[in-house]
DNA sequence: GAAGTGATTTTGATTAGTCAAAAATAGTAT
DNA sequence: ATACTATTTTTGACTAATCAAAATCACTTC
């Protein structure tokens, strides 16, 4: 059985290589700043996981998840969105704050309890930030979405995924109801002032600068 | 922050404690065996929760938990029946199937989640084998119980609690419909087949032997 | 009171995960 | 080519938790 440690490392190693499609390794910079430690530990723990086979390292290059990595970081990250599901469903917590706790239980959790979770839930596929839950045989359906950066002014949307876990920022986006399945519409691109407009509903507009806007992830819709 | 094994060392000692209410302390003897580590381990660590001030170590002599010790016992304690409780009444899982479970989320759960979890439950004051379930301010409702073994034949009895997570035991009480809360009859005592033999409502009535009956902590029902 | 027995403690070693700081390397800029 | 810089690796050290096995202790039993 990997340590929860080992998990972390293999899930934050996953979400990299997700976050920067275009790279073909995570550098150890990288994996430190994302762990949290030291770059020596990085290093460390990238040797120790090629000698389980979760990665392929290549000194002075960086780390890539093998096919068998990739298997053990998508369940994991299929026990956290479902736990994060779990958390708001069933318990009505908020879901700007059931990260954390989905960090911790996602390692103690059994296959089984999840699973009647899954059952539980009705088998959703996304978390509530609009996150994809992985199958159980390791599948991401991966919806093509746009950034609320690169859609044209005037057009209608509807919010499907927020990229950030961070509490504040959630919290910002639920003050404007901005929140996955709300349908919006673009109503400005201010280049000099870096930021968008978009309004939901009857509520007020809201400004927000590109860099809060490229976390926004939506569907167009026709019409 | 103590760690999940400390956690696991005091929760033991409380209810090695509670199991030989007799004895002033645990012996490392008993510890180990209770922990599944080696003596050697036991002493060690008995020393660094004297450090901690969580028990008092008497070398040669033995363990006891202080106050603070028994406080935080308890509250693992208090997380640990919760869980198990959330498990059968929301998931529906078998209760003789929560305990392991049960014993790595205790460690895992915020106490806010366990808040919610309590309102949810409609704060139990019993899990599903009966044991007591500690107040968040670190009370224990102790009930006086008698075991099976010390019924006179004849007496009606509610079981009130069960005093093994074995599963195979408890599946035993299962398939004889023996849980909490059911109603029964001692119908005879045999002393030289060491056996106690029972019926509940129009089930055959079941022979069991008195260490397993003794297991069995029931309240006498009068009339 | 000497010997023996069982429990306990000590000792030395191991593993996982970490850091700080020194050393090495790759890539860039002159 | 040389030198600089940022990254990476190495080294040595530390903590928590564990084991195996040797040493010690407390308590009988003769």
């Amino acid at each position: 059985m990997p340590s929860s440690t080992v998990e972390n490392y293999l899930k934050r190693i996953y979400l990299e290589e997700q976050a920067e499609p275009g790279a073909a390794v995570v550098s150890m910079k990288n994996l430190a700043g994302a762990m949290g430690v030291t770059p020596g530990t990085a290093t460390s723990m990238a040797k120790s996981l090629a000698d389980s086979r979760f990665v392929a390292y290549e000194p002075y290059g960086g780390v890539k998840l093998t096919a068998r990595g990739r298997t053990l970081a998508l369940r994991i990250l299929r026990r956290h969105r479902l736990i994060e599901c779990f958390l708001v469903e069933a318990l009505g917590l908020d879901w700007s704050e059931v990260h954390d706790e989905a960090e911790r239980l996602e390692h103690a959790i059994s296959d089984k309890l999840l699973d009647r979770i899954d059952e539980f839930l009705g088998f959703p596929s996304v978390d509530p930030h609009g996150d994809p839950i992985p199958t159980s045989s390791g599948d991401v359906r991966q919806v093509a979405l746009t950034p609320l950066t690169e859609v044209e002014e005037g057009v209608a949307v509807r919010i499907a995924r927020v990229l950030d876990q961070d509490e504040k920022f959630l919290r910002f986006v639920d003050r404007h109801h901005l929140r996955p399945g709300t349908r919006a519409r673009v109503l400005a691109h201010d280049h000099a002032a870096d930021a968008v407009t978009i309004q939901t509903g009857k509520m007020p507009a809201v400004t927000m600068g590109r860099t809060a806007a490229a976390k926004i992830m939506v569907e167009l819709i026709k019409g």
